[in-house]
DNA sequence: ATGAAAGCGCTAACAC
DNA sequence: GTGTTAGCGCTTTCAT
C-alpha cells in the first residue's frame, strides 16, 4: 500500500543550497526576494531553484513567520442561495481577485447553521488563517459577534446592525447617501407622489436607504412606503399594492434592481407608462437586472467588485498594525446612473 | 501576505505538558484522541488544555505529518457567471459538507484566465493542500492537464474530455444513460418524432445526451436535433427553431431543465398544448428551475449535491492509498421523475 | 555579503 | 503506558 502519494519527496532548501553550492541562508534569501545577495549567487540560486523544481514548503515557513498567506472567507448561508446572489458573486470576485493581488488565499468557511459556529470559532482561532472577511447579512444572527471575539483580525461586508460585531471594521457603500440622491433626483423631475418599495428590515443595507428616503420627502404619506424582500416577485407584488393604495402616485424608488424589474413589470401589465406616468428608479446597477429592463433602469450604483477588493484591503492594512493612519471602516460612494425609466 | 500583529503568545504542547506535569508526547496522545493513556492522565491532560485555553499550531503539525486538513476547490470561469450557476452551488455545497464531515477545510482557487494557470500550478505544489478538486467545463480547457500534473492527488467533477486530463478519476452522473431513458420514456408515450434541445459541444455532458438520444433513436431526422447553449433563452429558441423545420413534431428532450423551460414557453406562446401536442422532457431536475414551470416538467433527475459529496469521498479514498480497492471514477445513477410534461 | 546555528511547535520512533 | 529524542523545512539572528 503505497503511504499517502504525494510523490517522490520534494526538494528542500537544503538541497537547493547543496546543488549551488551556498548555504541555506542564502538560497531562503533569494527565494524571498533577494534582497542583500551578490547577483551572481542570486543567479546560480535561481537556476538550482529551477533545475530542482523547488517549491518552498509552506507549512514549514509559516511555522516561523507566524503568516498564512490565507483568509477566511466566512459565508453564511441564511434561507437559501446566497451564493448564487450575483451580488455576492461580485463581490467575493473582488475579494478573490484582491486576495490574489496581496499573494494570498481564499479559504471559504460556509456557515448552514448555529451548529456551525463552534466549527468556524475554532477554525479562526486554530491559526489557519490570517484574517477573516464575512458578511453582516441578517440581524439576528449571531455569527458578527463571534467573529468578532476570535483571535484574528476581521472586516466586514455591509454594515453590522448596531450592537452585535461593535468593534470590527466594515465596507459598505453610502446607502443612505444614495437613497437620498435617488429621491431627490425624482423630486426634481416634478413628481409630487413618490413611493418606495423598502427591502427587508432586518438589513441595515434596507433600513439605511429607507432612511435616505425619508431624508428627502420628511413626513411622507405612510401608505407611499412599501414592503419587498429585495426579490424581483416582492417587487411587482408592491408594485400592485402601492398603485391600489395610490392611484395618484407618479414615482417609485424601488430599494434594489431586482425589486425596480419587478415593479416595472407590474407597471406594464396596467398599461401605465414609464417614465410618462410614473418614474422608476433602483439600487445597485446590477448587471444581469438591468441589461434587459424595458425601459432601462435608472438606479443608484455602487461598485461591488470595488467593495469586496476594499475588504482585503482594509484587513491587509489591519494586518500590517497600520490601524493608526487608517480609517476604521470605509463608506464607498454611489452614483445615480441616469437612463431612460426616470 | 501582511506582516504578523504579535498578539500574545498562545501556549503550546509545552507549556501544557508542565501544567499537566506530564511530558509534551502525552499530551501529544491525549490532544490527538487520547489512546493508550490512562484515564487518570488524560483528565488531567484535557484540564490543563482547558486552563490554558490552548489550541495546537496547525503549521507545526502539518510540518511533521504532511497532512493539511484543506482541499483546494478549483474554479474556473470560463466566460461568465459559473459561481452563480444554481447546478454548481448545489455542487460546492455537498462538497463543503462532506469536507467539513472529514474535518477538511475547502481553499478556494478561483481562475479567470491562462495568466493564473501558474499561479495555480505552485499552489498545487506548495504543499497548502492534501488534494484538488476541479470541474471539467468546457474542452479547450488546459486546466485540467495542469491539475493531472501537479503532485497533489485530484478528482474532477463531470467527465473531462478525453485526451486531457487522462489519469485522473471524476465523479460524473450517466448523462447518456439518463438521455436514454428520457426519449425512450417519450417513445413509450407514442411519441413519432422527438425532437432533442442539444448542449453546448463542448461539454461532455452535452455530448454524453446526444449520444443517448442517439441510442434509442437510430438513425433520426438531423433536423430534429438543434442546438442550445444551456441557457433558457436558446431553448426558446432552438424549440421556434425546431417547429418551424419540423411542424410534425410531438416531443422534445431538452439536455438540461432550463432549455425545457424555454421550449415550454415558446410552445405556450405557439399555442400548443403540453404535453397533448407535444410532450417536453429536461434534464438535471433542477429545483429552481422546475419549481416554476407550467406544466410541471418531467425531467432527468441527477444528485448534483450527492456528486459533489462523492467527489470528496473518493478524493479521501485517495489520499488514503486505498485505490487498489476503489474504482477510480464514479457514476451515479440518474432517474426520470414523471410530472406534466411527458 | 555569506554562513553557522538556533529554534518555530509538533509528531512519531524508540526506549524504558 | 509514558518519556526521551530526533527531526519536519524553513527563517533569522549572530558571527565572520
Amino acid at each position: 500500500m503505497p503511504e499517502q502519494t504525494t510523490g517522490a519527496s520534494r526538494p528542500t532548501l537544503e538541497a537547493v543550497a547543496a546543488h549551488a553550492g551556498v548555504s541555506r541562508a542564502t538560497v531562503s534569501r533569494v527565494v524571498n526576494g533577494g534582497a542583500g545577495v551578490r547577483q551572481h549567487l542570486v543567479d546560480k540560486v535561481r537556476k538550482a531553484v529551477e533545475d530542482l523544481g523547488y517549491v518552498p514548503n509552506h507549512a514549514a515557513r509559516s511555522l516561523v513567520t507566524r503568516r498564512h498567506g490565507a483568509v477566511a472567507v466566512i459565508i453564511a448561508e441564511p434561507e437559501f442561495r446566497v451564493f448564487s446572489d450575483p451580488f455576492f458573486e461580485q463581490q467575493v470576485r473582488g475579494i478573490s481577485r484582491e486576495l490574489t493581488a496581496h499573494d494570498s488565499q481564499m479559504v471559504l468557511l460556509w456557515v448552514e447553521g448555529v451548529g456551525d459556529h463552534q466549527r468556524i470559532a475554532r477554525y479562526l482561532d486554530g491559526g489557519h488563517v490570517d484574517g477573516a472577511l464575512a458578511f453582516s447579512l441578517h440581524s439576528d444572527d449571531r455569527l458578527p459577534a463571534l467573529i468578532a471575539r476570535s483571535s484574528v483580525q476581521a472586516v466586514f461586508g455591509g454594515r453590522p446592525p448596531v450592537g452585535s460585531g461593535l468593534s470590527v471594521p466594515f465596507v459598505d457603500c453610502d446607502n443612505r447617501g444614495g437613497a437620498r440622491e435617488a429621491v431627490r433626483h425624482l423630486v426634481s423631475l416634478g413628481r409630487r407622489c413618490v413611493a418606495h418599495i423598502a427591502g427587508p428590515r432586518d438589513q441595515t443595507s434596507a433600513l439605511d436607504r429607507i432612511a435616505g428616503y425619508h431624508d428627502v420627502l420628511v413626513d411622507p404619506d405612510p401608505a407611499l412606503l412599501c414592503q419587498g424582500d429585495f426579490t424581483r416577485e416582492s417587487g411587482a407584488r408592491a408594485m400592485a399594492e402601492l398603485l391600489d393604495r395610490r392611484p395618484e402616485l407618479d414615482a417609485v424608488f424601488a430599494a434594489n434592481d431586482l425589486m425596480a424589474a419587478g415593479a416595472l413589470h407590474t407597471l406594464r401589465e396596467r398599461r401605465l407608462r414609464v417614465p410618462e406616468d410614473i418614474a422608476v428608479v433602483g439600487f445597485d446597477d446590477m448587471d444581469s437586472v438591468v441589461r434587459d429592463t424595458e425601459p432601462a433602469l435608472t438606479t443608484v450604483r455602487q461598485d461591488i467588485e470595488g467593495m469586496g477588493r476594499l475588504m482585503v484591503k482594509l484587513l491587509m492594512r489591519l494586518l500590517q498594525g497600520r490601524s493608526d493612519a487608517a480609517p476604521a471602516s470605509v463608506i464607498t460612494q454611489t452614483s445615480l446612473v441616469r437612463r431612460a425609466s426616470a
